[in-house]
DNA sequence: TTTTAGCTAACTAACGTTAGTTTGTCTATA
DNA sequence: TATAGACAAACTAACGTTAGTTAGCTAAAA
């Protein structure tokens, strides 16, 4: 872990930027504004990066490389343990990158092209993850007749909404909410049946 | 209905804004751009409206008086009637409105004050509402014993997050989403048990 | 001495918006 | 019936501001 030793100039650039594009949103963030933070001028900041974009560009892959890691990890056979990891690892990866996540899911429209194509296929493919655990769910019956790809979508909204409300700080831990998350996604609001 | 009758300039001006608010954002979206798609230069459009953000206003608190005329109508007394009731209430709304409705949930952030802190202030009420149905369902026993506040913004988040996939034209109909959404919402993905 | 990280100054492009004007259409009056 | 006034909706031109970015300089660190 390279976590102890104080982050380079880059790093507090992208970490601040961070902060702010998830708050003002991309293109309501300045380049003096994000300065003004660092306590420099703006024209400084090219010092240590290529563009704006380049910033968003390195948030949202970072993140995406992120969320593959945490789910190839997850080999169960059975499908609903093999969803409630996958929904568990998802949240996860959100929780420890709050600030980054927001930015993941609501910036990455500026991206510019070949970016954003790029961007998209990864997407894609991510849902395709859940998709097939949920299809495979469904066809040896543990899953209701449900459309997979609406299951899927309503699945993964509450899960990526997560970084609008969670905090490290409140009552709830990491663990309690990914557990409570599967268990609603699942088993339903209802008691028993 | 009025419905029938052509639109006025200025009602057009807010339809084709809410498009490309939808699309590339509001802060991205330029007069220039909107004046472009409706055939005419950008200073002409000061002649029917008041400012950008008076846009963003009018689409911001339309949709917040169509989400509170929705729900009000909603009486049921038994909390999971309720709940399924609010629920397709909520999103029949939405997949009326959907570009607004896209509008609505991403690009608040960009209302000035005083009308920012009208606005949370109202999605808090609106959210209230389905926090104490949760509420009631938790004391009567018929929901599971769980964080009423994380259950509320599970489930919204599910179905706010519908207006970035559902077509009219898709194969689903309202009606079968509405019902569906609440059906995997309250009793969940899994089957009998 | 070379490199690094900041500075000042400036550039071009684009932004939202205002001012003043023109054009066409409808309506009421001469 | 012809004309004048009012209005709506567009125009051109330009304003002041802010955006992202570049160039070249300076001072301190390696």
């Amino acid at each position: 872990m390279e976590m102890l030793e104080k982050p380079t100039r880059k790093q507090q650039i992208e970490e601040q930027a961070t902060a702010l594009f998830k708050t003002k949103g991309y293109k309501a963030t300045s380049m003096r504004d994000l300065a003004q933070i660092l306590g420099i001028e703006a024209a400084s900041l090219y010092s240590h990066i290529k563009s704006k974009e380049e910033i968003l560009q390195n948030i949202c892959f970072k993140m995406a490389d992120a969320f593959f890691l945490a789910i190839e990890r997850a080999d169960e056979t059975n499908p609903e343990l093999q969803l409630e990891t996958a929904i568990k690892s998802h949240f996860k990866v959100i929780s420890e990158n709050i600030d980054a996540s927001a930015v993941f899911f609501n910036e990455w429209r500026h991206l510019s092209e070949p970016h954003l194509t790029e961007f998209l296929a990864m997407r894609t493919r991510y849902e395709q993850f859940f998709l097939e655990i949920i299809h495979q769910g469904i066809k040896c019956g543990l899953f209701r007749p449900i459309d997979s790809k609406f299951a899927m979508m309503t699945i993964l909204s509450s899960i990526n909404w997560t970084h609008q409300w969670y905090r490290p700080t409140g009552k709830m831990s990491v663990e309690e909410i990914g557990g409570q998350l599967s268990e609603l996604l699942i088993k339903g609001l209802i008691k028993i049946k």
